[in-house]
DNA sequence: AAAGATTTTTCGATTCGCCTAAAAAATGTA
DNA sequence: TACATTTTTTAGGCGAATCGAAAAATCTTT
C-alpha cells in the first residue's frame, strides 16, 4: 500500500502542531493551533478526529494533542521541503529574506520524493535555511548548531550570524537595512545596561547599535 | 480588488478547456472535459456554472463552452507556469522527459507572480519547454516555430527535433531508448511506402527506422 | 468548595467538488 | 417524421473543511 494520502490541510495542521510543541513532544492546545492557522477552535477539534483516526496525533479530550511517531515523520518532511525551497528561492532566485516564507508555504505541499531529492542535490545538500534553521535530512535528522543570541553574548565575543528567531517581514527588512544577514561576522563591542541595547561591529567594518529586542532575535555561532 | 481567487480545481478545468479548444476559440464538449479530468460529465456541468458566473467561460446549454478573454488569460498563465517548471525540472534538476509532467501539474498551481518572473529569468527566458511547446510570455504571447512531423518531411530533408506531440511516458521512454531527444539533428534517408515507416539518420551518426506512428509524433524544424 | 472565567467540544449548517440516477435536449437513423 | 441513441443537464446526496452557537470540561479565584 502507498502512503495513506495526506491532504494539504492536514499537512498544515501537522506542521502547526509540530512547531507549537517546540519541535518535540509537548502538548499543544486547541486555541493556539486555531490562531496560527487562522481558523476557529471548532475546526481544530474537528481536525483532531481525522488526524487521530489516521494515527498522526494522540488526542485526549480537553487536554491537547501530541504528534505520534508517524505524525512527527510527516512534520519533518514538510519542514524539510519548506526549508529546501527557501534555500532555492534565496540562493537561486534571489528572493529577499522576507519574501520567501509565503511562497515556501505553497511549495512545501508539492508531493514528489524525486523532486525533493534532486532539489537537495541541486542546492548542494544545505544544512541550514536562509533563516539559519536546520534542514532535516530524508530520515528526519537535523544538525543543530550551537548558538546564542546577541543579548546572551558577552562584550568582546565574536561570532557568525547563524539565524534569527523572529521571521516577521518587518524585522527582516530592518535587518536588511542595517546590513545584517546570514554569515555576517559580528563582534559585541559594548552593552548598555540601561536598556539592554548592544553595540556591535558588523563584518569588522560597520558599527551599529541594536535594541535589546533586536539583539534577542539574532543568533551567532559560539 | 484583488484577483477573484481561482481554485486549483478551477484552474484545471480552464486548462483542459484551453487545450481541448485547440488553444483557441473552438467549442469544447462536456464529455471530453470529463474524460481528460477523469471526472464525470455531471461534475463538469456543475463547474460550468461556477466558471460562467466568474466570467471565465461562455456556456450555452447543450452546446459546449468557450473561454472568455479572462479565461484565456488564466489558461495561458497556467500553461506558462507549467512549461517553465518543466524546463526547470529537465535543465536544472535533470529530470527525464517522461518524469516532468506529473510534478509540473502540481507546480503550475503555485500562485506567485514574483516566483514565475524570477524563475523565467533564472532559466534564461526559454522560448520552448522540453517537449518543444512554446512558453507564453507574461502577456500570453507565444512564438510558434515552423515545424513538420517526420511523416510529412520528404526523403533527403534535414531538421532539428523541436518537439513531440504525444507526451505519453511510454512514447517518451521509447525515444530515450532510440536516443532521440530535443535538438537532435535528423535527416530523412528513406521512407517505406508499404507501412509508412521512416528511415532516419540521427545526429549524422546513428541510423534508425521509426514506425509511422512514431514519425507522426516527432516534429523537426523546417 | 463554590462561582466565575476560560478553554474545548458538540451540534447543526454551509460551501466546494464530486457522485449516481433520472430527465431533457440534441443528434442520428429508419 | 418518428424512434433510438448519445450528450448534457438536473436533482439529490456525500465527504472534506469550515463556521457560529451552545454545552461541557477545566482552570482560577475567592
Amino acid at each position: 500500500m502507498t502512503t495513506p494520502q495526506i491532504s494539504f490541510t492536514e499537512e498544515n495542521y501537522i506542521k502547526a502542531i509540530y512547531h507549537l510543541s517546540g519541535n518535540g513532544d509537548n502538548e499543544v492546545f486547541t486555541n493556539d493551533i486555531a490562531e496560527i492557522l487562522k481558523t476557529k477552535p471548532a475546526s481544530v477539534t474537528d481536525m483532531y478526529k481525522k488526524l487521530a483516526q489516521k494515527n498522526l496525533i494522540h488526542h485526549v479530550k480537553y487536554q491537547g494533542v501530541t504528534l505520534t511517531e508517524g505524525g512527527k515523520k510527516i512534520a519533518l518532511l514538510v519542514v524539510r521541503k519548506h526549508r529546501l525551497w527557501e534555500v532555492f528561492l534565496v540562493e537561486k532566485l534571489k528572493f529577499n529574506w522576507d519574501q520567501v516564507h509565503e511562497v515556501a508555504e505553497q511549495l512545501e505541499h508539492i508531493h514528489s520524493p524525486l523532486l525533493i531529492q534532486r532539489l537537495d542535490d541541486f542546492l548542494g545538500f544545505p544544512q541550514y535555511d536562509p533563516h539559519g534553521d536546520p534542514i532535516p535530512d530524508e530520515t528526519g535528522t537535523m544538525t543543530i548548531a550551537r548558538k546564542k543570541s546577541l543579548s546572551e553574548a558577552e562584550v568582546g565575543e565574536k561570532g557568525m550570524v547563524v539565524g534569527v528567531q523572529d521571521t516577521n517581514p518587518i524585522f527582516l527588512k530592518h535587518l536588511d537595512k542595517i546590513e545584517i544577514g546570514l554569515k555576517c561576522l559580528i563582534e559585541i563591542t559594548d552593552r548598555v545596561e540601561y536598556d539592554g541595547s548592544v553595540e556591535i561591529l558588523v563584518d569588522k567594518k560597520k558599527r551599529t547599535i541594536v535594541s535589546q529586542q533586536v539583539a534577542q532575535n539574532i543568533f551567532i555561532s559560539c
